[in-house]
RNA sequence: GCCGAUGUAGCUCAGCUGGUAGAGCAACUGAUUCGUAAUCAGUAGGUCAGCGGUUCAAUUCCGCUCAUCGGCUCCA
């Protein structure tokens, strides 16, 4: 009999019968671990516990509780929650069902809707399989034979997955638990008894192989954890985020609202929300002009020649509102490129001029789908953090590691994490290929040299040029475009953009397109929800809010307001005739960073009494010295 | 745009099988002058999203439209 090496994790190596399965190995090896293996890691790929070992390996064992485990775990879920369905309706087509971030789902085509009822019925036949204790079995079949079983089985989507498979794959994996049968790459649980804890969450619509133009399946999302503690927590937490919903702290903390009357997708900015993205503005405007950007204006609507020539109107029209104005036609600008570039060539440029960086809080309109809305995130009318940066190729990546710098530095500032993908060509474009592998390499460049870390996205790009995206996540998890960096060729061409080299001759600029916050919308959403509407001193609208004890103080009070207002704190009056607590409570709702409490003993020292948000009590300090506790926090972002 | 769910007072929600609506909080008025998360009393507030249909009668049943929510596709 053939004897094989087996090396562990930690680094001991075992000598073994050839043929014996991952799951003998491990329980003769560790036995107190092997009640949490879900599958192991053979040469680093992953494999179920009933894979035989063959040759010599290193092994690993994949726990429920890791990243992986866990996504195993769920997976299985997926094909139970399968079974059920097939069990309970009659004609269901299964399609894929995947793990994801946060649990798994599976896409199945029916007759019928399923109703948020069909869920329990769902999750009561999932728990009689778990109870039943199915083994999962894999087998392999030639492709042939698979097309055939599955054509028998009528599930014409599965024939499809296989049909499409790269020629040279000869052979599928197909596992079972019970009388399921799914065609699946695995690995899987050893069986469904393993179930610990899980919940169906909801039902959507989702396009087969996620192109609009096939049928819409009905997914159902559900979520698996290792314990049932684990399972309620998560609830949990999903449950707290939707308190910091920033379409619920938006009202509460009367920042914006969405008007029906206005229309869909169009922010209307209170007061406390202007200021805010005032305060946002202004703090852009200066970091700009710090780092050699000029600012300036263009205007609302261009004429529709004007779109024509730059693309917009071939490649974004769908996206677009016109109007038309004495008879001609002209666009509402959905992007702010088109003036920047008549500003450009107002003028001879020379190389000595360049780089230019043009900075435009620009307001933009695009005609989103009904469908896509989404509070702050996703509106019609929003305004970009703009820039174009028009250089010569040599100074393109010192470029783009500059902005990459800046989005680093202000994404500290505001106490973010983000996410970094680099979008390639797309199918609908203009543009040389040539043109398009210069600018995808030079962002590559720039990433590399500023030692990112970043995904690649396939075909995402804009339509005149790649771009690396910079994403932020909201309080539930989901993922938002804000920063990003278009590298572009095909304008400056389409203009004729040139500036006079050394050499005295005509040369194309090379032109990036950037957004820093990207929309100031969105930025506000994420940072609401960030923040659960607490924004630290320096973002935070009303930064102080006067309290008296009783009317008796309402002179010192107005003394203080006036002190603090021309001191540039932001602060707010309650001088109403009620109990302390009641203002207290009130402010504390409203997320005021400070309240500044006036009682007798104030008024005769002359005082305030400043109450943070968290609670603590400062005692009585002046008001001097409260604006220089202000002053230094807003220096620090803090 | 597509799939599903939802739409009752400013907000959160009740309202069984059809007989034109309630609660808490908020608001307003009055009393209370109070020291770190809710003082008491009173008042007012709704074309039950909109339009149409069935019916003696529709918030309730049906249809359409609009909007919102969760996804999909698309995007900052």
């Amino acid at each position: 009999m053939k004897k094989v090496n087996v090396k562990f994790p930690d680094g001991s190596v075992e000598i073994c019968q050839s043929g014996k399965t991952v799951r003998e190995i491990i329980s003769s090896w560790r036995e107190d671990d092997f009640a949490s293996t879900v599958a192991a890691r053979v040469n680093g790929e992953m494999v179920d516990l009933g894979r035989p070992v063959e040759e010599d390996v290193e092994l690993e064992f994949i726990s429920m509780s890791s990243a992986d485990g866990l996504g195993v775990l769920r997976h299985s879920i997926s094909h139970i929650m399968a079974q059920a369905v097939q069990e309970i309706f009659e004609g269901v087509k299964v399609t894929i069902g995947p793990s994801i971030e946060a649990g798994f789902y599976y896409d199945f085509e029916y007759s019928d809707t399923f109703t948020p009822e069909d869920l329990d019925r769902i999750e009561k036949k999932m728990h009689e399989i778990v109870s039943a204790d199915y083994r999962f079995v894999r087998r392999e079949l030639s492709r042939e034979e698979a097309v055939s079983f599955f054509e028998d089985r009528g599930e014409p989507y599965k024939v499809e997955l296989i049909n499409d498979l790269p020629d040279d794959v000869t052979s599928v994996s197909l596992y079972s638990q019970g009388e399921f049968v799914d065609l699946c790459r695995g690995p899987h649980i050893p069986s469904t008894g393993m179930v610990r804890a899980f919940k169906l969450l909801n039902v959507a619509g989702a396009y087969w192989r996620g192109d609009e133009k096939n049928k819409m399946l009905q997914r159902i999302y559900g979520t698996g954890f290792t314990t049932q503690e684990e399972l309620d927590n998560y609830l949990r937490v999903i449950e707290e985020a939707r308190k910091r919903d920033h379409r619920r702290l938006g009202r509460e903390l009367d920042l914006f609202q969405i008007n029906d009357e206005a229309g869909p997708g169009l922010i209307i900015f209170h007061p406390k929300g202007a200021l805010l993205r005032t305060i946002i503005e202004d703090w852009e405007k200066k970091e700009h002009l710090k780092r050699g950007y000029d600012i300036v204006m263009g205007p609302q609507i261009l004429k529709g020649d004007l779109w024509k020539k730059s693309g917009h109107f071939d490649h974004y029209r769908e996206n677009m509102y016109f109007t038309e104005v004495d008879e001609q036609l002209y666009g509402i600008k959905p992007m702010n490129c088109l003036a920047h570039m008549l500003i450009y060539k107002s003028k001879i440029r020379s190389y000595r001029d360049l780089p230019l960086r043009y900075f435009e809080l620009g307001t933009v309109l695009r005609h989103e789908k009904t469908g896509v809305l989404h509070g702050l995130m996703r509106a019609r009318q929003f305004t970009q953090d703009d820039a174009h940066i028009l250089c010569t190729p040599d100074q393109l990546n010192a470029e783009i590691r500059a902005i990459a710098d800046l989005v680093d530095y202000a994404m500290g500032v505001f106490g973010f994490e983000y996410e970094v993908e680099l979008s390639t060509k797309p199918d609908d474009s203009i543009g040389s290929d040539e043109d398009w592998k210069l600018a995808t390499d030079a962002l590559r460049q720039a990433l590399e040299d500023n030692n990112m870390v970043y995904d690649i996205n396939e075909g995402d790009g804009a339509f005149y040029g790649p771009k690396i995206d910079f994403k932020l996540r909201d309080a539930l998890g989901r993922k938002w475009q804000c920063a990003t960096i278009q590298c572009d060729f095909a304008l400056p061409e389409r203009f004729d953009l040139s500036y006079v080299g050394p050499d005295g001759e005509k040369h194309r600029p090379v032109m990036l397109h950037r957004v820093i916050l990207g929309a100031i919308e969105r930025f506000m959403g994420i940072l609401i929800e960030h923040y659960a509407g607490a924004f630290p001193v320096w973002l935070s609208p009303v930064q102080a809010s006067i309290l008296t004890v009783t009317d008796n103080q309402i002179p010192h009070g107005e003394a203080v307001y006036k002190q603090l207002i021309d001191a540039g704190i932001r602060c707010e009056k309650d001088f109403r005739n009620e109990k302390l607590g009641y203002k207290i409570r009130e402010g504390q709702m409203k997320k005021v960073p400070y309240m500044l409490v006036i009682g007798d003993r104030e008024v005769e020292s002359g005082t305030i009494s400043p109450r943070q948000r968290d609670g603590k009590n400062l005692g009585s300090v002046s008001v001097s010295d409260f604006v220089s506790i202000v002053n230094e926090k807003r220096d620090k972002y803090e």
